[in-house]
DNA sequence: ACCTGAACACCGTTCAAGT
DNA sequence: ACCTGAACACCGTTCAAGT
């Protein structure tokens, strides 16, 4: 049932994941749901478990040393495996932010993470605040809020915009120019999150061997 | 209008944002809110628009150097006042996150941030991926995934937990022992938001002078 | 024990009708 | 031009009734 409704928003859309929807879906007509769930919320905290426990059936299977200096090495590949989970499941993100509920799979999944930490000689207490720093990054994705040039406006600047927005409109006509044919897209989302994701590993491995 | 709508979400919640009962709040009745907004997606894009101008009106009042290595503490500043307005208005990050069409008002937010970094030496492409690799924070929230111990399991810790989470489960005993009347709470969000900032501020600082 | 259909209390939105 | 009420097509959920 929970598969069926990871299929259903993979196909579908997440919108379309609708207790009646799902119920067509499985050709049980309509509300016997009710009966293997408490409620539709119940219904998304077991979708995001069994998505959390895909990651972790492929973050576990990965065998690399973590010992030492190795922690950052380590701790790339299990989240960059992480992120190849999230892109088979594009509307999983907000779903796992949205949750008030933690998932246990999501938890030990963390867990381990903390554990690569230590192996590199993180303290306690700075494992603690890595956590929080990395953020839903950990997991292997990061929430845009802003798409700046999401490939809408590629040639043409419409007329007064250079002197209301100065600084972006010089962005973007730099990092267009250049890479010429991918005028649109010129965010490569998959170069970004590693970008974000090194300045936070090198930056908590710094602090790691400072102390 | 979408003042009474702020309101509205900032003293009964998010969830009784709706239609109808903003129409009530403004002794309108029912459906004229029509005649004013294209549908309730027009609404709450004017939501976000308008808590952005918010935000540009409190950063856009600082007045310090940006120029050098002054840059990341401009930066800094700009960043935390940004997020008090978040503070009073907690209900409004993941409306700001669930935006497809972008507030010009957040648009201009960014363009003032990508001049500060100018201001700081940053080639137009640094300051791109340090858009990205900021995300959220560079408006002042972080979507926390995940809040470990959030005050839920205190003194006593779930038998065979200790088993199955040994690494969080020693996380928890050891930082809640370092402070042991805030067993619960023993994350400081604020502390946790200005530690991951200046972890990618310092990242962000050391590539724009390696450059 | 499990499923069902009708019903309830809500949504956002359309539309024809009022002033 | 602006507002209104009824109606439509959806939700999640309850509940009494079936097998």
């Amino acid at each position: 049932m929970l598969r069926a409704a990871i299929d259903l928003a993979d196909v579908e859309g997440v919108q379309t994941l609708t207790m009646r929807r799902l119920a067509k879906e499985l050709d049980a007509e309509a509300m016997s749901l009710y009966h293997h769930v408490a409620n539709k919320d119940d219904l998304l905290n077991g979708v995001v478990d069994l998505i959390a426990n895909e990651i972790n059936d492929a973050v576990e299977a990965i065998d690399v040393l973590s010992a030492g200096a190795a922690w950052k090495q380590a701790a790339r590949e299990r989240i960059l495996t992480a992120r190849t989970v999230f892109l088979r499941h594009p509307w999983a993100p907000p779903l796992f932010e949205s949750r008030a509920a933690v998932s246990p799979a999501v938890v030990r999944y963390h867990d381990r993470l903390v554990g690569l930490m230590r192996d590199g000689g993180f303290s306690y207490d700075l494992a603690h605040h890595a956590l929080h720093a990395l953020g839903s990054r950990a997991l292997g994705f990061s929430q845009e809020l802003f798409d700046p040039g999401d490939g809408s406006a590629p040639a043409e600047i419409p007329e007064g915009m250079a002197e209301q927005l100065p600084y972006l409109v010089g962005m973007l006509r730099e990092v267009a120019h250049d890479d010429p044919d991918s005028t649109l897209g010129w965010c490569d989302d998959q170069f970004e999150f590693e970008f974000g994701l090194d300045l936070i590993l090198d930056g908590l491995d710094r602090l790691r061997s400072s102390r």
